[in-house]
Formats: C-alpha cells, sequence, structure tokens
DNA sequence: TAAGATGCATGATTTTTGTCATGTTTTGAA
DNA sequence: TTCAAAACATGACAAAAATCATGCATCTTA
C-alpha cells in the first residue's frame, strides 16, 4: 500500500539530519551506508523480539514503531513510541543483554538495519557520536523516570489525556490539523496509559462527551487541546 | 556518629573495584584522584537539588544516598536508591539539563565530587570509560523500564513485597542476616512503592501477619524470603 | 522532663479502577 | 459478499486503593 522511494544513501536519507547518526563523521556515515541493509516492515511485523539476541541497531527511515514489553502476566506495555530519524535496539547492544522488548511496525514502515559490529567500532572511532548516544541515553533515561513518577501518582483520566498529548507530540496531526496521525487500538492506548482497555474506552468516551475530542473508530480528533492539558495536571 | 577514615585516594579507595571509574585507564584515575574533592554529608543532609544546574558528578565512597522526584503535586517518588561505588549526577550532566532529582543522604555519606570539565575531558580520552558509562546508562534504562510495567500491572501488595525484596538487593542485611540494613519510614517506603503511606502501613502489618517480617520500628526483618518472592509473583 | 511534632497504626468510608457480562459495530479473510 | 473474529461500547458489580479521622507511640527540643 505504502509507496517508498527506492533505497537511498545515508548521505541522501530524509532523517540525516535528524537522527543520533547526523553527528557522526563524514567517513563514518560513509561506511554505514555501505553496510546498511534496508528493510520494509508491513503494518503488524516485527522488528525484534523480546528475549532474543541484538544483531546490530535500527535506524527509521520512514514510518512508526512501537517498544513494548510483555509484564509478568503477559501483558502488553507500551514502553516507547518511534517515528522516522529514531534509532532503536541500541540499549540491549549496549548494556550486551538480550532484547528487553519487542519492537513492532505500527504501519509500513522503512528501517536500516546497522550491524553491531559496525555500530560499536564506529562508537569507538568517533567520540563525538559516543556522546551523542549518551546524550540520548539520558534522555530515555529521564523521560522514564518521568513516566515512572506520573504512573504512580497520578490517577487514570490524568494519564490518558497526557498519553493522547504525548501521541500528538510524536506523530503529529493529519492535514487537517487535529487528527492525530496514527491509528492505535483501543487497547494498545490503554497499554500505553498502563489500565484496563474499558476504563480507557469509558473515559475517552467521558471526553468526546466534554467536547475535548472526537471519535471516528482509531481516528482520534483533538478539538480542545489546552482543556487536554489541564485535564493532564502537567506541571511544565 | 558514624566516622570515616581520612581521605582517601582513588588508588587505595574500597570502592576502586566496583564503581564505572574502575574502567578508567590509570592515568586519569589519578588525574580525577588530585582533583575530586571529598566530602562527609550527614543523614538528611541535600547532596544536590532537583532543578539546579550540575557541576560534576558524584562518587559515593560509603553510605547510603536516596535519588528522588517531586510529582506535580509535589509528592516525592524515589527513582534509586544508591550505595558505595555508585556514581550518580551523570545523567544531567550528559544530557545537559537542570537536575532532575535530588539526591538525599538516608545516612551519614561519605562522597567524592568529580568536576564537570574533568568527568566530560576523561570521557573524551577514554572509550573504555564511555563506553562503560553507555552500558551503566542502558542498565539504568532498562530497571526504569521493567519498574514502569511493574507499576501499570501489579497490584499495591505485590509492588510492596517486590520493593522489599529490591531494598534487601541493594543494601543487604545487618550482622544477623535479616534485619534490612537500612531505616527508612514508612512514607519512604509508600514513596517507593508508588502508594499512600497509610497503604504500606497496612500491608506491611499484614505482612508481619503472614510471618514474612517482622517490624520493630524503622527495624524491618525479613523472615521468609521465599514467600515474599512469591508474593511478588516475579517472572525470574 | 514536658510538650509539641512527627511517625505509626487502625477503622470507617468513599473513590477509583478492574472485572465480568453482554450487545453492537467494524474489520478482514474466504 | 458473507461470515467469523476482533474491536468497541456500556452496564453492573467487585475489588483495590485512597482518604479521612482518630488514637497511640516515639522522637526532639525547649
Amino acid at each position: 500500500m505504502t509507496h517508498f522511494h527506492d533505497p537511498t544513501t545515508c548521505q541522501s536519507c530524509a532523517q540525516r539530519f535528524t537522527s543520533v547518526f547526523c553527528k557522526a563523521k563524514q567517513e563514518f556515515i560513509a561506511e554505514i551506508n555501505e553496510q546498511k541493509i534496508c528493510n520494509i516492515y508491513k503494518k503488524g511485523q516485527t522488528l525484534f523480539n523480546e528475549g532474543s539476541y541484538p544483531f546490530g541497531v535500527y535506524c527509521i527511515n520512514d514510518g512508526k514503531v512501537k517498544l513494548s514489553h510483555l509484564g509478568d502476566d503477559g501483558k502488553e506495555q507500551i514502553i516507547r513510541l518511534l517515528r522516522g530519524g529514531d534509532v532503536l535496539g541500541y540499549r540491549a547492544l549496549l548494556s550486551g543483554e538480550r532484547y528487553s522488548a519487542s519492537a513492532i511496525a505500527l504501519e509500513d514502515t522503512q528501517v536500516c538495519f546497522i550491524p553491531k559490529e559496525l555500530f560499536i567500532s564506529v562508537l569507538k572511532s568517533d567520540t563525538g557520536l559516543a556522546f551523542e548516544m549518551m546524550k540520548l541515553l539520558s534522555d530515555e533515561l529521564h523521560k522514564a523516570e518521568v513516566k515512572l513518577t506520573h504512573l504512580a501518582q497520578k490517577p487514570i483520566r490524568e494519564r490518558l489525556a497526557e498519553t493522547l498529548l504525548f501521541i500528538k507530540e510524536t506523530y503529529g496531526f493529519e492535514a487537517d490539523g487535529v487528527t492525530l496521525s496514527v491509528r492505535l487500538s483501543r487497547e494498545e492506548i490503554a497499554n500505553l496509559v498502563g489500565t484496563a482497555t474499558e476504563s480507557t474506552i469509558r473515559l475517552l468516551s467521558e471526553f468526546k462527551k466534554d467536547g475535548m475530542v472526537e471519535l471516528d473508530g482509531k481516528k482520534i480528533k483533538i478539538l480542545r487541546q489546552k482543556e487536554l492539558i489541564k485535564t493532564a495536571n502537567l506541571q511544565d
């Protein structure tokens, strides 16, 4: 369905100014360009699975991916949402463990794969890139800690509002300027919020009744963002 | 009250084999040794405050420290517990932000301070140390993600059991082999679990009734660890 | 040592959230 | 196109957890 351009070079990739790799030296980018393997994953396909060993890192060229853990009772917890320019798979690689989460395409997605050895060797030779990786990890850690605090302290209504804003922040709107440009099931939204699917459905209906959102199947329109922000009760 | 040895050198520091810095090259350790500043923080004193700018990293020589966020309603959320050999303050430094959490001594604690410039310059010259930092960050990120999932999916009873095991894992037992060697208030335990103080008190009483723990003020003895593990309902 | 403050404990109650049941709608594959 | 499966929706109920109130114990410090 979705159409992607023919395999591009890293030097002309649409994400060359946004991903962490944009900070790598030219010579290394050339090397990455030679060894990278581009692939297209259809909606629902798995990039990698929790529990398996990493062989490299993935760089999203275009598309949307969710990263999710399985809880001890087998329930999905969505940890992160990724878009073009985002890199994934580095955490397990750097700590030398198996993947602790699965990556699944939310829509048809084009991804470049960079082999482990190359990634590590570039990281060794390119201090700037290493610092970028440390910054990336630090930022993710920060986000995780904030999310953790909200999960522990905020009621579900606030967390759902926050999640809707987060989805908007990550994937933005469609051309109309109000429709979230990703289609997530109610269950997926629930697994992002950390609650039961029914609670999510109920609260979404309430938000609709309050005029904050409009619902049309998986299409969600944000009508009154300011009220949503209030509902989310965010500090900044 | 507590007595610490006179300022040691990094080369003879009790933590020289456990902290991330043990992977740094000798020449850099010598440099760190020259520039480090050792300090003792009394119980309850603050190492650094959420919102202020980092000037360096802290390396705990001996003692116990909690790292905690303030939630949007001003409620404390304890993010991490630290002990001798642990480093803190690097997250904000590496992502170039203000501290997102406060560090407070849980008992009299001896800490070395390493200035920002030195830390960064050593990190730039010593690839091995940079990789250790990336590994450290990756591990912390992993822990945060697991905690996040448990927070979202597990009931408070399980989380309290898990927290007690976590405290034991972090600080261990006293000489008797059963008493947790840290004194936390019920409120602090609640802020670690992510629940109301009363709920924590009630559940601790239940655990006592079930014979899993023994309570004597802030002294907590773990009597039946296996049952606690069961109660925590952990996968591994 | 007395008194105020803080922390611990417990009961009663309310609120929040999850679960179960059921019906409807939408979707996707034969 | 049709049918089964999945997703959505909603009500009723149960369970979990927070809140409020109160009393006791312990710690601090004047």
